[in-house]
DNA sequence: TTGTATGCGTTATCAA
DNA sequence: TTGATAACGCATACAA
């Protein structure tokens, strides 16, 4: 390994001239810098982070950390976070699991971005308490050291329902994410609000689902056996409601005209199955960058970091028709 | 930050009975240590990772470098890197984007496993130099500090297409994936061999893919423009294979019966599609955990490491028939 | 069994 | 403008 010793050495200056000389110092000549520079370029100097870090207490490596690598991945999140992060010199790692966790109290990282209800309250509140740096996008947590970055995920179930109710369905499902998610437990919340202000001939029953297209098809089913009419169906994403279209394929019941179905997320397939899925859409892209910018400003000590909200949108599609297209 | 320093002090002892404490060095007394490490959870210490990097001259931190975050994101792999990996006491980060790249030499990483073409070759053979060790899964290359760990495409693609032309297919079609692509090509490689073997009367054409969906679709939509009796097509993914489904729904042309379609990667969708799509499988999981296996044994001086080539077999389906099923 | 002292590679203070 | 030196936190050879 070549450090800035060998660098002084065959320069024939001293080590700090070489620090200074490879960090861009004014304080060193033209001549002497260009010199050392050319031999750290022929000796293939590369700076030891670990020596760098152990004096600066920073790595500029920010971690992701998720609950696992399979399944939905939220690519395009993850994307949006590391470009951001790239650009403002930063590096994004995307870690998962437990033992992982050490990276943040060790100082390998200067900061983490959570998406993983797996990692505790407590755990964060731990880290936070220790000086650490986080963005929360699965949770609220209140801490000087902790940034929210979420969803609005009550405007969208919001929109998503009253859309139901706005093309007359009155006998209304939500099926649900799995227990303990944030982002489920909050539009649902708003679902449940939404009928009881939608008036009392609204009937409203919940499915519990787990954000796979299984629990779709499973909650298709059971609409189907109760069926004695239109229904809308609010799927609390949409996956589910993927689930819901492959399970009534094979049923005289069609989407958009006796099942009414609503997603969330907007996935990429939403606009291509048949009926088009009426869904409700936000940029994962954007997501990311906001809670990488936060992240950043929360580590530089710039004041100005806050609590962020990502807009939602509704997305209209033939998923979901007037409720007397099915009597 | 508290260091053995602080704890030293704390506990009445020195700095190296407190580090000889921690790592559970038997010199030290039950007593002593256990004192000590009461004090040291006292204090909420945390070891630093940079000064113990900086002595110990590693992290227990390996990378696995992707190309993108988005798109298939090859979840099981990492996933089966990361169990094993956790298993032997590393931990595992995934990166993408040249930026990251620093993060080897600069000793971050004790070690990477590469599956993104945009890391060239000549940059790898530049770290393997350095002393640096690797496992690629994407490419073929020759280094003491290189290890590959390879799908066995050869087999996959030959299972293929003898699949078809056992069942009586002879006009055959190849959809490709991007230039470039190690996968593709070595499949493509093997096709046009077994073509070859098949005899005179076999006619073959190449149609240029990308390896997702819209290139599937735009490869059915050339076959349909050419149809003049069954066909059988081995698109050199799942993914590209799914899209001819896609593109055929609307057609008269059926999967099984005109088009007969063999994909590659055995995706979870295959086994749900109608009819049911014949494809090339291998465990994901377990590629991931033979290279994390192997990247170890490197990473520790252990001489047993060697190249490995993951298997491969068919699975059978309906989306192919006899050739004279479309007749 | 415990303590003293040195060095890992870098940054940064201070003196020359 | 450059050089000598201390310090970051830890591991470890050696001394006590």
């Amino acid at each position: 390994m070549v450090s800035i010793k060998d660098i002084a050495r065959r320069a024939g200056v001293s080590i700090s001239t070489v620090s200074y000389a490879l960090n861009g110092n004014p304080k060193v000549t033209e001549e002497t810098s260009k010199r050392i520079l050319a031999v750290a370029k022929e000796l293939n100097y590369v700076p030891n982070a670990a020596a760098r870090t152990l004096k600066k207490r920073e790595t500029r490596i920010i971690g992701a950390f998720l609950t696992t690598f399979e399944g939905a991945f939220y690519g395009k999140l993850l994307q949006g976070m590391k470009e951001e992060m790239n650009k403002r010199g930063y590096d994004l790692v995307i870690c998962s699991g437990t033992q992982s966790h050490r990276m943040l109290p060790e100082g390998i990282l200067d900061g983490a971005i959570i998406l993983d209800r797996l990692f505790s309250d407590e755990e964060l509140l731990l880290h936070a308490n220790r000086g650490h740096k986080l963005v929360v996008l699965d949770r609220e947590l209140k801490h000087d050291n902790i940034v929210q970055v979420l969803l609005d995920n009550k405007a969208g179930a919001t929109f998503a329902m009253e859309y139901l109710i706005r093309n007359g369905h009155q006998k209304l499902y939500a099926v649900t994410g799995p227990e303990g998610s944030f982002d489920s437990e909050q539009r649902l919340g708003a679902a449940r609000q939404t009928v009881e202000r939608g008036g009392p001939l609204i009937t409203y029953k919940e499915i519990p689902g787990n954000f796979d297209k299984a629990s779709g098809e499973a909650a298709a089913l059971r609409i189907i056996s109760e069926y004695d009419g239109p229904v809308g169906v609010f799927c609390l994403n949409d996956e589910m409601a993927i689930g819901m279209y492959q399970a009534l394929r094979g049923t005289p019941y069609r989407v958009g005209e006796h099942i009414h179905v609503v997603g969330f997320d907007h996935i990429d397939i939403t606009d291509y199955v048949q009926p088009r899925m009426a869904t409700i859409d936000y940029s994962e892209r954007r997501w990311g960058a906001v809670a990488a910018e936060q992240l950043i400003k929360l580590v530089e000590g710039d004041s100005s970091a806050q609590h962020e909200r990502i807009y939602v949108g509704l997305v209209e599609g033939e998923s979901v028709g007037p409720a007397s297209a099915g009597m």
